[in-house]
DNA sequence: CAGTGAGCGAGCTTCCGCTTGACTT
């Protein structure tokens, strides 16, 4: 039978399992997200004309315009089923738009791919909403107008290749803030004392908490040891005894921001890594049927729901695998953040019956991994919560106040499939205490201890702020740090990222002229006009008016005012004798002599540290590659030695 | 996982958000 019909989807993968629930008479295509955008190599928007954008197909995607238009001869109708969100009505929009203007295309959206959703939803196709069209079109000018005008101002004024933007300038500031935070911090002495408690033959420890009623607070050594020569041979009586029942409830299932949360914690994969292999369960492996099959649903999502077919499905599974007392009542339901578009399901398992164990023989380690969390993770969302039994105690010595505490599972529930990062659990079991008790005294043990900074930003970490204060969206949270990796404005050192001199640099510039920009802010605000925009009660040209006109005004002004900074050193330059200054080139720092062009001296920055290789003499230098940074001998090409950490310089040590 | 580079500045770089592929060395 011929296919009257042709239908537009993003993704590959979606377009195949669409196939097969249209069956006949569709033919399904993908567009591979946008096909039609503003030009790479211009701003691509008339300022003075409305803020005007001009859209035009991308460079590379030419082919598929061809191939997307050689499918629609002889079609009857156009079904554009790109996804139910801003970004998928506009690109929906611009092919109608640019590609299909005399055809019929109609709007189609559904939020899970299953048989049900997509027949519902073909049953009752729309026109495009061109309130919501209008609102990514604001979105993608203003985006524009801060990338492409910003990054001029970092090349002019501090180096060639930088860049800056709404979402990627504000990552940088957190970061940026973490690090002076930690290099601000003074750690401060402050002292803990425990005593070791006995009841019959059961001890326990309980730790100094109040001194005369107030918080203890005991700063030094000697603070500690008057304290405890008080309280040696004193009466240890139980003051009060508490008991409370604790719930713990299941977690929601993943979307894409805590699945690369949970991965860099339980995994160590970083976000990058997730995506990819997440990808591969989605595209589908080979599990020894008729070809590829997908594990998981789509892994960009901002929903936590979940299909009601999938529900179903895995209630029945908890039901007949774990027993009653771990399927709840009712369905659990989960919040969805407020910034969320929902054009998704949650990351779950395509099938609840495809355990991870079944597939372990058709799957990378990685892939299992992952998917095993993921499957877990899905399991935990839909059991009971895990019931503690908490007990706490207080105990007086005169003016002193002891107390311990200590919990016992009374019930796992979905503890049983899955951990959350609990704090340390119940190591201190408390036996049964009572009111008035005398408790004798084993031993009193005090301890040094500091205040620590906060610890920097992880992959985990640095998601967990972005998707909270909703800056990025689940398809760019990787690639947000992949790219301040790749303009140097920090480093991963062992997990954690580390800003740069640069990092410092292009942030702080950024912060002092354009604080509305660098606002963590500014995005929700953002985001609060697009949907008024979406509502018809804003429009687009207005947002984007009061957000030009004092942007520009700042542009100018720091055009103006900001000196083209130069970085003199102590170094002389050996041709001419002028001091050698810094500069920022395409692979990073390096020494140039401040009478360029007349002197076109240059030399590289070397880290001081000597090359370990025998008799070579040269120094380290920090090389930066496609594939990161690394250090190299001054020596090179005659000495090769490289390495990825700074070796201990001996001669330096003294 | 191993291995990355050889001058950088004079005409180039850049945004956010959708989505995967890849004629060349």
């Amino acid at each position: 039978m011929k296919k009257k019909n042709l239908v537009i989807v993003e993704s590959p993968t979606k377009a195949k399992t669409i196939a097969k629930i249209l069956g006949e008479g569709f033919s399904v295509v993908s567009s591979m997200g946008h096909i039609i955008d503003l030009p790479q190599k211009k701003l691509g928007v008339d300022i003075d004309n409305g803020f005007e954008p001009q859209f035009s197909v991308l460079a590379g995607r030419q082919k598929l315009v061809t191939l997307l238009k050689k499918e629609s001869v002889g079609k009857t109708c156009i079904y554009v089923a790109t996804d139910p969100d801003r970004e998928g009505e506009a690109i929906g929009w611009h092919l109608k738009d640019k590609l299909f203007k005399k055809k019929k295309v109609l709007r189609v959206v559904f939020h899970e791919i299953t048989p049900a959703a997509v027949s519902a939803a073909f049953k009752k196709p729309r026109n495009f909403d061109h309130k919501m069209i209008e609102a990514q079109f604001g979105r993608r000018v203003l985006d524009r107008i801060v990338g492409y005008f910003l990054s001029p101002l970092l090349w002019k004024k501090i180096g060639r290749g930088l860049s800056a933007g709404r979402v990627q300038s504000v990552a940088l500031r957190l970061v940026v803030e973490r690090e002076k935070q930690i290099q601000g911090f003074l750690p401060s002495e402050y002292w803990e004392i425990e005593a070791e408690l006995q009841r019959v033959d059961s001890k326990f420890l309980a730790k100094l908490e109040k001194i005369d009623g107030k918080k203890a607070e005991i700063r030094n050594k000697d603070e500690a040891d008057v304290i405890v020569k008080d309280l040696k041979n004193k009466t240890f009586r139980v003051l009060e005894v508490r008991k409370s029942e604790k719930k713990r409830y299941s977690p929601p299932p993943f979307i894409t921001s805590t699945l690369q949360q949970e991965a860099f914690n339980k995994l160590r994969f970083n976000a990058t890594k997730t995506m990819i292999v997440a990808q591969q369960l989605y595209e589908g492996i080979d599990i020894g049927q008729s070809g590829p099959v997908g594990l998981i649903t789509y892994m960009r999502t901002d929903s936590p729901r979940a299909a009601p077919e999938a529900i179903k499905e895995l209630r029945n599974y908890i039901n007949r695998k774990f027993g009653k007392a771990y399927l709840p009542e009712h369905p659990n339901t989960y919040k969805v953040r407020k910034l969320a578009q929902e054009a998704h399901e949650a990351i779950r398992p395509t099938s609840i019956e495809m355990s991870p164990q079944g597939l372990k023989g058709f799957l990378a380690p990685e892939q299992y991994r992952l998917y095993e969390l993921i499957f877990n993770r899905f399991l935990a969302s839909q059991m009971t919560p895990a019931l503690y039994r908490q007990t706490s105690v207080d105990i007086q010595v005169q003016n002193y106040q002891f107390s311990a505490s200590g919990s016992t599972l009374v019930f796992d529930g979905f503890s049983v499939v899955y951990n959350m990062n609990n704090k340390d659990p119940e190591k201190n079991e408390l036996p049964a205490l009572k009111e008035d008790e005398v408790l004798d005294l084993l031993n009193l043990i005090p301890s040094q201890h500091f205040t620590k900074p906060p610890s920097r930003y992880s992959d985990s970490s640095l998601v967990k702020v972005l998707e909270e204060e909703g800056i990025g969206r689940p398809s760019t949270y990787a690639p947000i740090i992949s790219t301040l990796i790749l303009r140097d404005y920090m480093r991963r050192v062992k997990g954690y990222f580390h800003a740069t001199e640069l990092g410092f640099k292009v942030c702080e510039l950024l912060v002092e002229y354009f604080p509305r920009v660098m606002d963590v802010k500014f995005t929700a605000n953002l985001e609060e006009k697009l949907d008024q925009i979406e509502e018809g009660q804003l429009n687009r040209l207005k947002v984007l008016q009061e957000f030009y006109k004092p942007f520009k005004q700042r542009l100018d002004f720091a055009q103006e005012h900001i000196k083209k900074e130069v970085l003199v050193t102590d170094e002389l330059c050996d041709k001419c004798g002028r001091p050698m200054i810094i500069k920022w080139g395409r692979k990073g720092k390096f020494l140039s002599c401040a009478g360029f062009p007349e002197c076109r001296n240059s030399k590289s920055i070397t880290t001081g540290v000597k090359c370990p290789q025998a008799d070579c003499g040269g120094e380290l230098i920090e090389r930066r590659s496609r594939r990161g940074f690394f250090y190299g001998c001054s020596n090179f090409p005659r000495c090769k030695f490289t390495s990825r950490d700074l070796p201990q310089d001996e001669s330096k040590s003294a």
